[in-house]
DNA sequence: AACGATACGGAGGGGTCCTCCGTTTGTCAA
DNA sequence: TTGACAAACGGAGGACCCCTCCGTATCGTT
């Protein structure tokens, strides 16, 4: 999978034939675990879903935040990449429809997001290259669109990050709502004090 | 105090003196704690501070989340209470300010902020208050502002504050930085589509 | 085939939430 | 004041969780 290859260049990954099965194993049972059970899955659990000893899955991941991390590595590039595909379009379109698709990935992934968030200001080395990683592609996105004057100037990429981020980490009944509270927090990129 | 003062409308106190006596220690010295040690401090510890038993503690409140909930109970309504010195002020002031406050709120008791929002949409009695106490302080400032024309007619109160909580709840080096988050997503209220 | 080096697995330490129940204490009627 | 009982207290301990440690098994190489 290339949610995998990912996260290849960050990680040392283990070098035994059978240490490389299990991390794999581990970590789409992980994958697995969090989407079904939530946030709350137990490594113990997450451990015998891959068929594996707890001291196994100790032994790849050092704790509960790495495991976390290096899932979130590979998800990540996905979506960063999602970003080339957008260079064609329409500067403020390009930038709203980015962000769409990073409100979506993170209303499959809440588990994974609220658990990250945690830890957002941490300074892990997979964690500053995933940073980068979502800055390399949605901060042109931005750029193109201030100069075009269709977002204002006053804002930065990172900024407008962390509140999407706040915003699609609102529980919500309905993926609408989400939409709706995205559009509106958008919509005040747009805005003009004096017009 | 004030804040206790709130919620003994909406929680059955218990009867007996040391019992009440007890109630209230066990209130303040989770108050204290989760001001001072962040959201992790354990109801042991918030026991051993109140100088009582861990069973007294769950005799008071029958689960972590329950705690939480009677601290949110007081602090709402002191909140909501703010609503009304701003009745006289310009329309889009007298909201995003308002707003302002809520985030600075949010700020000084993230921990709390934090657990509860996982139960946001749960139907716990004294959190139905909680959010109708909001509503009621709240919703008659957008809607003045919206009649005015300040704000567009197309969001509702729900959804701002659900927005305004996900920003709040983004941790940030500097307050600053919320702020100016929150400032653009409320310019959003102000968007006009078709100009 | 044999021998390191590498990796596995699970018992158990320390912590947390919460329950259960024997003991203590407040309250009220006599 | 006293006695009795309901109400409340307190902490041992069960269940679960994260993580460590180390004896055992397996891989890869010679």
């Amino acid at each position: 999978m290339s949610t995998t290859a990912g996260s290849e260049q960050l990680l040392a990954r283990p070098r035994r034939a059978d240490a490389r099965r299990n991390y794999e194993k581990v970590l789409s049972a992980a994958r697995e675990a969090f989407l079904e059970g939530g946030e709350a899955t137990s490594l113990e659990e997450i451990a015998r879903r891959a068929g594996v000893g707890i001291g196994t899955l100790y032994r790849h991941f050092p704790n509960r935040q790495a495991l976390l991390e290096a899932l979130y590595a590979g998800e990540v590039e996905e979506l960063s990449r999602s970003a080339a595909e957008l260079d064609g379009k329409d500067p403020w379109d390009a930038l709203s429809l980015w962000f769409e698709r990073f409100i979506a990935y993170l209303a499959t992934k809440r588990a994974l997001a609220d658990e990250l968030m945690n830890y957002m200001d941490k300074d892990a080395p997979l964690f500053v290259a995933c940073r980068a990683s979502m800055f390399a592609a949605g901060e042109p996105l931005l750029k193109r669109a201030q100069e075009e004057g269709a977002v204002r100037p006053d804002v930065e990429f990172a900024e407008i990050l962390q509140m999407v981020m706040g915003i699609g980490k609102v529980p919500t009944a309905d993926p609408a709502q989400t939409e709706h509270m995205l559009r509106i927090a958008l919509d005040g990129l747009r805005y003009r004090p004096q017009n």
